[in-house]
DNA sequence: AGAGTGATGTGACCAAGTCTCATCACTGGT
DNA sequence: ACCAGTGATGAGACTTGGTCACATCACTCT
């Protein structure tokens, strides 16, 4: 984003000026085209909202909503990157630490850079929506099944054994899920909730 | 599908004659439509197959297969309802089988009645175009969660906790996915592989 | 014989997604 | 001051997935 002094610029067909600090073209271009998004799908449901409608409201075109997101799901899940943050916190655990206990450990790390307390309600709508969307939960699953493969490749350079570590990640990804809905419509700390789970789910998996 | 006697039947322009029993169309739209987009996907790839395609090498039109199947990808997955499979399975087990025995039997259900030695080739080359595709391994997810949802509504109306419900289950849809891969890829009976990775995962989950 | 019936075909239509090219405010060097 | 980039955006054509209303036509039933 390319920033300038005290300057016009033309936007969507309107002048804008700032007093300070002049802008090119309106910042954080995907950013305000997942809230509209959000927006649209929440007032008028997921079908009914034409990606034409979402950029406009965004102020920009279907063009450049492509630009962004791969597709019209997408926009709901572009942001994240949660495999390479729980890769690397299950990496950075301590060489002592059993499966869960670094899974336990790459969940901090989500509640510091993913789950803060700004993008609850975001997060919020979000599930809502996708509640209400076969198509959404289609790539919700398959984003799970990343993070899944994520962790059992993080785990197994651990030197955790194949089947283990599969196992490990499937209840971590159960956890995940838990932990993320709790937070999401509670008002806990994420950390908490998700080191709950864990044990949760620990004690449940002795009484096969 | 409507059978007559000794009669002529135009069907996409040619006639056909059968010496026995006359059928109006060609027998079984949806099984041709299913075969002949797998061949296509195989052939030139999932993306670069139009649904106008399929139907005309299964002698019919883009109507008739959307009136079969709801979208392009589903035409990979029709036929498939384990979901109901598995729920009766599971509630037909008796009473004393902890969780994971009666997803055993269930599973035995399966063998049975879904993974029978004349799918194989079938799933094999199904399995291989999904991993070609992520819209396809989407698809998949969904239906995975779907599976995972049934058995632990199963599960519950067992009486089983809530958590370990949804452990169980959890570990059950990984069980199904390891003896499915393992089935569809070697000779071996799916009753069998579905047995022995349970027990693996069993085993697995007491080393966390 | 004539009125269904049911699987299929036809064609129009909308929206998702791709692609190529245009625009235009700003940048940086000469 | 000028002029050739540069980069985010827009414009518009095009393909395809998916929907829908309606036509067809061989066969069935009364």
């Amino acid at each position: 984003m390319r920033l300038g002094h005290i300057t016009l610029a033309t936007v969507m067909g309107q002048r804008l000026v700032h007093s300070w600090v002049m802008a090119r073209w309106k910042p954080n271009a995907p950013e305000r085209l997942a809230e509209a998004a959000l927006d649209l799908f929440a007032e008028r449901g997921y079908e009914a909202t034409t990606v034409a409608a979402i950029a406009q409201r965004a102020g920009l075109t279907k063009s450049t909503f492509f630009r962004y997101f791969a597709d019209k799901r997408e926009v709901l899940f572009g942001g994240l990157t949660m495999d390479q943050l729980l890769a690397a916190g299950i990496a950075a655990a301590p060489d002592s630490a059993t499966p869960l206990e670094a899974v336990a450990d790459a969940f901090e790390l989500l509640g510091n850079d993913v789950f803060t307390p700004d993008r609850r309600q975001f997060s919020r709508r979000r599930r809502a929506v996708i509640a209400a969307n076969p198509e959404l939960q289609e790539r919700e699953a398959l984003k799970g099944l990343r993070i899944g493969a994520a962790m059992v490749e993080a785990l197994e350079q651990r030197g955790v054994p194949a089947i283990t570590a599969r196992v490990a990640a499937h209840v971590a990804s159960l956890s995940l899920t838990m932990a993320y809905t709790r937070w999401s419509e509670g008002a806990e700390d994420f950390a908490d909730l998700a080191r709950r789970s864990l044990t949760e789910l620990r004690a449940a998996s002795a009484s096969f």
